[in-house]
DNA sequence: CTAGCTGCAAAAGGTTTGCTGTTAG
DNA sequence: CTAACAGCAAACCTTTTGCAGCTAG
């Protein structure tokens, strides 16, 4: 199995007490698709709870990163933003025209990382990949 | 050709003004093979001339870059960090023991990335990849 | 000579923390 | 009941900036 339930649920496992923020702001994490740095998760939970401080977000969310059920991601902007680490692995390509976030993983280029750690005489223990691009217009699709 | 000569001779070639500071920040960057963070180079800065302050490391770092001198790059800790930005194309393995930078390349790579762009939609503007690994036994090396 | 650079110190922007009061279990 | 958590504001760390004086060209 690759997912253990919503985040709510493995804070449940993991014993970490469940305060009305904590519920919030795991519920704010469940539901986003996109990739909030922790302002903006502030700013989504505020709206449900207007009570939640930043510092709390920040607090719950080096909590869960530690309890291994989020992973940190930083996109080089200087704040940071953090994913499910329960999802499948994956690398992200950034869209340069809006900020949007495109996630895709390539076994291909998986294994050719693996090899090249090992030819330079280490084993691989993580990486980061990010591509920055910029649409292509697509000659299939209805040009809006 | 690849590399149009020292950065000192490049900020001459863009008509950067050459103060004594300047000199001294090109010169410790031109003979740093590891990468210092903004803080490093200045130490490095100010062991050859006390009085370079932070702020001008900061601000001369900065101009080379939009001078297309240097090139920033960022290993996820928080700190700028800047290359030549003449070298060729390189990307990195961070060495988890100890924090050592290894440049490699790889044709593949950059192909496959090419590719992956491509087949989302995107026209390609730039990666970042960063492997992390750990030393493996070399089995030819005489042990230490 | 003067536009551009420098040093200093203050400010900014993101993140962390000390303290005190609150609350989940 | 009490150890863990929350809010607030102050502290932190890296980077930027306003200002006044200095200097390369």
């Amino acid at each position: 199995m690759t997912k253990s339930g919503t985040i709510l649920q493995r804070c449940e496992a993991k014993g970490l007490r469940l305060t009305s923020q904590r519920r919030v702001i795991a519920s704010v994490l469940d539901m986003s698709r996109d990739h909030p740095d922790v302002e903006e998760l502030h700013a989504r939970a505020a709206r449900r709870d207007a009570a939640i401080s930043l510092a709390t977000v920040y607090r719950t969310v080096k909590t869960l990163e530690e309890a291994g059920i989020l992973e940190k991601v930083d996109f080089g902007d200087g704040r940071a933003r953090y994913e499910d680490a329960e999802r499948d692995h994956h690398d992200h390509l950034i869209d340069m025209e809006n900020g949007r976030v495109i996630e895709f993983v390539d076994p291909e280029i998986e294994a050719l990382q693996e090899k090249i750690a090992r030819k330079l005489g280490f084993e691989l223990l993580g990486h980061r990949l990010e591509l920055y691009g910029r649409p292509l217009p697509d000659p299939d699709a209805d040009s809006d």
